[in-house]
DNA sequence: GAATTTGCTGAGGTTACCTCACTATGAGGG
DNA sequence: CCCTCATAGTGAGGTAACCTCAGCAAATTC
């Protein structure tokens, strides 16, 4: 019945994403910012200031890997730290306003972005696949 | 009506791709074998043998990233090149007996891990899932 | 037989992660 | 109050999996 599509779930799985990150690479191409940048202003702009160790959890990578996004962030001028006033360990990250207004505009292409590449879908397909895709996740 | 549920397809879409990477990292802990080398042995042991940019089309990656796998693979025996007779600027890549066992192997162990991971999908929302897939996959 | 293309690889770079060890601060027990 | 122990962040250094660019050798085209 199928000769190129003997692939697995997974393999089709890892063939998707590939493309979903190609393509989500270039839809950030305009604010020259790279995927896991953005990724973390998005966090910064739905939970506004978190600590290096929280956005770390939202981020779900190891506390020193936040601590170079955020150098990455700050650099560019799209977050800052400032010192925690309950905790003089700890450091609070915010996005500047200049990183909010480009973490918006890059929420809004991305949105673009995902409406073009699953508008193969139909709604039917896209609710199967949400539904799929949470039962997974956990 | 939900809040954790604010994530886009594409954000729920890499959460699965992350923990499937995961997963299948640690499937392949018994072989010491980095996924990259399985993926390249996997479609050889499909394929039999390929030129390097033949297999470079099939992994989708630069012929100079390929370069490197086979290397990998030829250093633990895997893999070995051979001149292609046919064109003596082309070298072929064919797994070797070793390579064949592990290779199988692995695809077993792959199998098994996948039948797990997505176990918790029913007959009917693999199908779906599936077909979503191919049809994104485009 | 000269010019171009193709197949591979050396050199060197990037991204997004990681662990380990260290410093500074905070929190609990005696 | 001091001591121990846990926690927050970061410097140093490493890894995997990619990439481009330049170059060489063989094949193809003109």
């Amino acid at each position: 019945m199928a000769d190129d599509d003997e692939e697995t779930l997974p393999e089709m799985f890892w063939g998707v994403a590939h493309q979903l990150r190609h393509l989500r690479k270039e839809t950030l191409a305009p604010w020259d910012i790279a995927p896991s940048q953005a990724r973390a202003l998005g966090v910064l702009l739905r939970e506004g200031s978190l600590r290096l160790s929280e956005l770390s959890e939202h981020l779900r990578i190891a506390a020193r890997s936040t601590t170079e996004v955020v150098d990455a962030l700050q650099d560019r001028g799209l977050a800052e730290r400032r010192p925690d006033p309950q905790d003089r360990r700890a450091t609070l990250v915010a996005p500047t306003g200049e990183g909010s207004r480009v973490g918006e505009a890059i929420r809004a292409s991305r949105d673009a972005e995902a409406e073009a590449y699953f508008s193969v879908l139909d709604e039917a397909e896209r609710a199967d696949l949400a539904a799929i895709l949470r039962k997974l996740r956990r």
